[in-house]
DNA sequence: CGTAAATTTGACATTCGTCAATCAGTGTGG
DNA sequence: CCACACTGATTGACGAATGTCAAATTTACG
C-alpha cells in the first residue's frame, strides 16, 4: 500500500465562524440543539485557541482559568506520580469538553496534552455558573458530558485492573476506532491514529516493551493494520471478543 | 484490645424527617445550602430505601428508575467482565450520589452493591431535568458531584495502572480512612472498615492472595492496624509517602 | 459444637517489567 | 548525494512482581 492510498489527514481551519455554523454540529454524533441554546453558547465562548502537537493544553500543576471544547485534533488527559510514572486517563476527540473537573478542584488535578495539532473553543471558567443560571438546559448537558466521561474512565479502570495485555490492547483499538468513526475521522475504513507506543502503554498501564510485543502479536494474527498513523480494523469481531468490549448504540452527545 | 474498647458501629435510623433536619447536613464536610434549595430537594425526594449488607442497590444489567443519595452505610460501584472478573470502581459513603451516570446510558452501565446495611433517599430519574430547570443551582451542584466522582475514578485508574501492590494498598487505606473521617465515621482514631480482602483485591486490580500478602506485610511493618472491622492508621506519613498520595484540603461537598 | 466463610501460608507458574542492543525512518548539515 | 544524529519501533535475555493452586488455620455464626 502506497502513501497516496491513504486519505489525507484532516486539518479543519481554526473556527472563526459563528457556532450556528459550526462544522462539528453537522455531525450526527452530536445532539441537535435549539438555536437559542447555540446563541447562548456562542455568547459564553471567549475565543479560540491552537495548541500544536505535543503541547500542553492544561498544566498538571495549576488548572487553567478556561474551559475548552476540543474542535479538531487529538489530545489526552493524564496524571504523573512523583517519580515520573505516567497514567493516561483517557483520550480526547473533537467535541470533548476539557477542564470541567478542575472547576471543583481541591488540589488534585490532571494535565491535558495535545497529540496532534489541536484547535479549541474557550470559555471563561468563572462564567460557568452563569451559564447554568441562564440556560439550565445547557447545565443539564454539561452534567451529561461529565457523567459520560466518567463512564469512559470507568471502562479504562476495568481495563487496567482486570484485563491482561492482549485484552487491553484489543479493547483500546476498538474503542479508539469507534470513537474516531463517530467523530467523522474514519475514511475508507482507515482511522487517524496519531499515537505512539508510549501513549498506548501509558493508557493501558503496561510497559513500553510489553506493549510493543503485544501489539506485534495481534498484528501478526491479522487483527488490525497500523500504517503511517492510520489504523484499520481487520477483525472487529475477534478484537471485540478478545477485549470483551462490544459496541453499543450510542445516543448523540451534547456539544457545548 | 477487647471488643468493648471499640466504639459502637453507627446505625443511624432510617431518615424519616424533613431534609432541613437531615443529620448529614450537620456535618461540616457538606456545603451549607439555602433553605429554599433544601425544600426543593425535599420536594423531589420520592422516598427512602433500605438495602441490607451484600444486597444489590443498582443492578449491573438494567439501570434503576431512581437515583439515590446514600444516607448511611458503605457501598461500592463495580463492573464485571463476562468471565466473572470484577473491578470495583469506587466506594460510596454517606452523601454520595448514586446512579447519575446511567441517566445518560448507552447500555454501558455498572452495578452498585451494599457493603454494610445501608439507607438512602431516592429520587425519580425522570424528574432530574425538572430539578435542573427549577433550581439551576442544584443542577450545578449535581455537576459538581459528577466531576468530583470522576476525579476519584481518575485516582483509582492511576493506582491500577501505575502503582505496585504495596503502593496500591497504602493508597487505598489512606483514601478510605480520610473519607471516613470526613463523613464522621472515625472515632478515637478508629474508622469503620467493613471490607473483606476480596473487596480490596477487586478495587485494586490484584488477586486475593497477593492482596492478603501485601496487607500482611504492611501490617507487620506497623503501618496500620485492622481489627474486627475497624481500621487505625499508625503511620500516616509512611503510608502517604509509600502510596504517593497526600491529603489535600477539601472543600465542603454539595449534598442532594 | 459444627459448619461455612474468610484469612493465611507455601509452592510453583506465568505474566509482565527491565536492560541492552539493534533496526528503521526522518531530518540536518556538509 | 552522503554521514550523522535523533527518535520511535523491535527483539532477545533475564529478573521481579504477581497470579494460581491447594491446604491449613482462624473467625463468624447458628
Amino acid at each position: 500500500m502506497k502513501f497516496e492510498d491513504y486519505p489525507a489527514p484532516s486539518h479543519p481551519p481554526r473556527c472563526a465562524h459563528p457556532c450556528e455554523e459550526c462544522t462539528l454540529r453537522a455531525i450526527p454524533a452530536f445532539l441537535a440543539v435549539g438555536s437559542d441554546e447555540v446563541r447562548t453558547i456562542q455568547s459564553f465562548r471567549s475565543g479560540t485557541r491552537v495548541v500544536e502537537a505535543g503541547g500542553v493544553i492544561v498544566s498538571e500543576d495549576r488548572p487553567s482559568p478556561q474551559l475548552f471544547t476540543l474542535y479538531s485534533g487529538w489530545a489526552f488527559r493524564y496524571k504523573t506520580l512523583s517519580d515520573g510514572r505516567r497514567q493516561i486517563l483517557g483520550f480526547l476527540l473533537p467535541g470533548d469538553f476539557i477542564g470541567l473537573q478542575d472547576e471543583f478542584a481541591d488540589g488534585h488535578t490532571h494535565g491535558v496534552e495535545a497529540v496532534t495539532d489541536t484547535t479549541m473553543c474557550s470559555f471563561e471558567r468563572d462564567t460557568l455558573w452563569n451559564l447554568f443560571h441562564a440556560r439550565p438546559k445547557l447545565g443539564y448537558h454539561i452534567t451529561w458530558l461529565a457523567a459520560r466521561e466518567e463512564k469512559l474512565v470507568d471502562d479504562n479502570l476495568v481495563t487496567a485492573g482486570r484485563r491482561n495485555a492482549s485484552e487491553r490492547v484489543a479493547m483500546l483499538l476498538m474503542h479508539l476506532y469507534r470513537r474516531a468513526e463517530r467523530a467523522g475521522m474514519v475514511r475508507d475504513g482507515w482511522a487517524e491514529f496519531p499515537f505512539n507506543q508510549q501513549h498506548i502503554a501509558d493508557a493501558l498501564g503496561l510497559s513500553l516493551v510489553h506493549t510493543n510485543k503485544t501489539l506485534r502479536r495481534l498484528q501478526r494474527l491479522g487483527l488490525y493494520k497500523l500504517d503511517s498513523g492510520w489504523l484499520r480494523i481487520l477483525e472487529p469481531h475477534a478484537l471485540e471478543t478478545l477485549g470483551d468490549y462490544f459496541e453499543r448504540p450510542m445516543q448523540p452527545l451534547p456539544l457545548i
